[in-house]
DNA sequence: GGGCTGGATGACAGCGCTGTCACCATCGGC
DNA sequence: GCCGATGGTGACAGCGCTGTCATCCAGCCC
């Protein structure tokens, strides 16, 4: 059957166009009766507005883009991140009758501005979300202001200009994690920091010193190391805490794949996690939950990060308001294997404990 | 400044707008000096074609959607599965200026057919994709064709009815596999069978048996465990396969967690991978890079699938072909740590090798 | 009751593009 | 030199909707 329109509509209901427009957009001045009278024609003819017709015939674009890194050309440890933020927007799209378009760019791309600009003129987005590290990459950020789009940040690290941005409470949930670990009883905990260009990731490391501090424990520098986020920088930081004199009994590194990296350094050395020591990530990644043990983390909420980003811009086109401030949308710890009580005999090794082949 | 229309095109380059529509859409009969003189005022004014109007305007939607199986309520280790077939769809409608609608949706909704009906009259793509395990659900395929809304099945496991579908040589590559496998010197190889109702992870055993015949050896019942897929299930008939009196010095897991999970399971029991066991696995997961040792593994080509099937469907609307056969793109194998020669030692185990705890 | 206000509704003109068809040159064949 | 065929081009009518503005009818004030 050919597809009803807006006339089919009317005609049944035996009002005229415009009228099954203003039920449609749910704007007001229309009586009860009529607005029942056409919601029944609605549903007898199952009609469903034509996208086209209405974003060609309103400024409005009823489409939001969801910009973010694409991992797909190298490594894609970081799927599922981008798959969370993904639902998250297109659920508050659903909702609200928005499409979703996804734009996974390489930030390493010289003319990324260019590819952007190009991108954002062809789709014509009525806003932007502007997933991290992308979201705190200057040139970027220009490129899509310059276009005058409007833009909502996700987890953009530092407040920088006027830009509306959603993110997490990083440093507040490093420092509930870090306290959690010394709930425990852990009196040693250290920090393995992540790679510095990532600012949301050096929150982490101010949240750790915090959490520190709140629980009355001393912030030693022996107990922080740097890494670079990957899983093999994690391996060797973990050795070297392991092998100190005194070693930690906790640690806490910046995100998964370093976490993952403690606990083979950990295996490697005879150490039983969490029994002789615990561990804890940051990010939820899919490892987290086959790792064995299991990693106690932190769990972004990407997805209700990216609905509440995508409904702040689809709300904007009705109350033509600025655009700016920053949301917070708390994270979660999430509890599992890798993290329990220090025990009796903390400082046992284990028969393969040291000088291992690297 | 405000966008360029069509209108402003034509004028500056003193044609009428008929014409730029011709140039722009590439149709014949433009004399070349006149196609020369609009793309030169295009690229002037920079303008691109406003989708909505076109869409109005012509049958033609400019929109293809993507459906598969949301795996973000529960665990996300697919998440690299999705975002490759992501990519390739991208790819191939941002060569054509098609928009990507990606669509994911839980089959064991049972309303699946009514939400998948509701979201293509919404959308009104001019095709879709439809991804495994959705494209051998007869519930969804028939909704979908339903619909009439052409349609390009990825790997939908059997030839059933006529639809046209993209698909990889998982029984020719599995038993490449195997052959490699034999050729290392492996004579006792075995596989461990995934979840009855993946199809294609079906064709991967024949595939296996295949191999193993053209290699000369016999196919021992022995050597054949069930798995259902999971890690843990990998892990217990790995186990079961490693404590047998004659154990086989190749696992040939029929997806990658389940191999990991044999991994684990040499792991405990003290065997040196790939020195005494060699393991390979199936889809290349971003697990796969990261374990250690490294997964010997079938890569699928998910990214050229949905960009062809995306092709296929952006074709058809050209030239009204029926749509239907079924193409295929051939899966490689990545060799990594996993597997080596069959070693002098191999009968050797570890000290920790029986009766270890669970 | 006259004049007003404001809510409810409809007429109408596009939004920017494509499909159809008409038009005007050419051009080759007789 | 006349004809039909063909290539190149433009006029024009929508596609299905929304924004604007006009219209109409109640209800209200004095």
């Amino acid at each position: 059957m050919p597809r009803a329109t807006i006339n089919d509509v009317a005609e049944l209901a035996g009002v005229s166009i415009k009228t099954v427009s203003r039920v449609v957009n749910k704007e007001p001045n229309v009586r009860d009766a009529t607005r029942a009278k056409v919601e029944k024609a609605i549903t007898r003819l199952s009609y469903h507005p034509n996208m086209s017709a209405r974003n060609l015939a309103s400024p409005r674009a009823r489409l939001i883009a969801l910009i973010y890194h694409d991992t797909s050309s190298y490594d894609i440890p970081s799927a599922g991140y981008v798959i969370r933020m993904q639902t998250g927007a297109l659920s508050a799209c659903r909702s609200a009758d928005y499409r979703l378009v996804i734009y996974p760019c390489d930030f390493r791309t010289g003319s990324i501005g260019a590819e952007l600009n190009a991108m954002i003129e062809h789709a014509r987005p009525q806003g932007i979300v502007l997933a991290a590290p992308l979201s705190n990459m200057p040139r970027v950020v220009q490129a899509i202001v310059a276009t005058g789009t409007p833009m909502v940040r996700l987890s953009p690290g530092t407040q920088g200009g006027k830009q509306c941005s959603v993110a997490t409470n990083d440093r507040g949930i490093s420092a509930a994690m870090t306290r959690y670990l010394a709930s425990l009883g852990h009196r040693k905990i250290a920090f393995i920091k992540g790679h510095p260009s990532h600012k949301a990731v050096a929150n982490r490391y101010l949240g750790y010193v915090d959490g520190l501090q709140q629980s009355g424990l001393d912030s030693s520098e022996h107990f922080v190391e740097n890494g670079d986020n990957s899983f093999g920088s994690g391996e060797a930081a973990g050795r070297r805490l392991l092998l100190l004199k005194a070693p930690p009994t906790a640690i806490f590194a910046a995100n998964d794949d370093m976490a993952a990296g403690v606990i083979r350094a950990a295996a490697l050395l005879g150490l039983d996690v969490p029994g002789q020591l615990s561990v804890a990530g940051c990010d939820d990644i899919s490892l987290a939950r086959q790792l064995c043990p299991t990693l106690t983390t932190i769990r972004q909420p990407l997805s209700s990060m990216a609905e509440r980003a995508a409904q702040i811009l689809i709300r904007n086109a009705d109350d033509e308001s600025p655009l700016q401030g920053a949301e917070m949308i708390p994270a979660t710890i999430e509890i599992r294997e890798s993290t329990g009580p220090v025990s009796a005999n903390t400082r046992l090794r284990g028969s393969r404990a040291q000088g291992l082949p690297e």
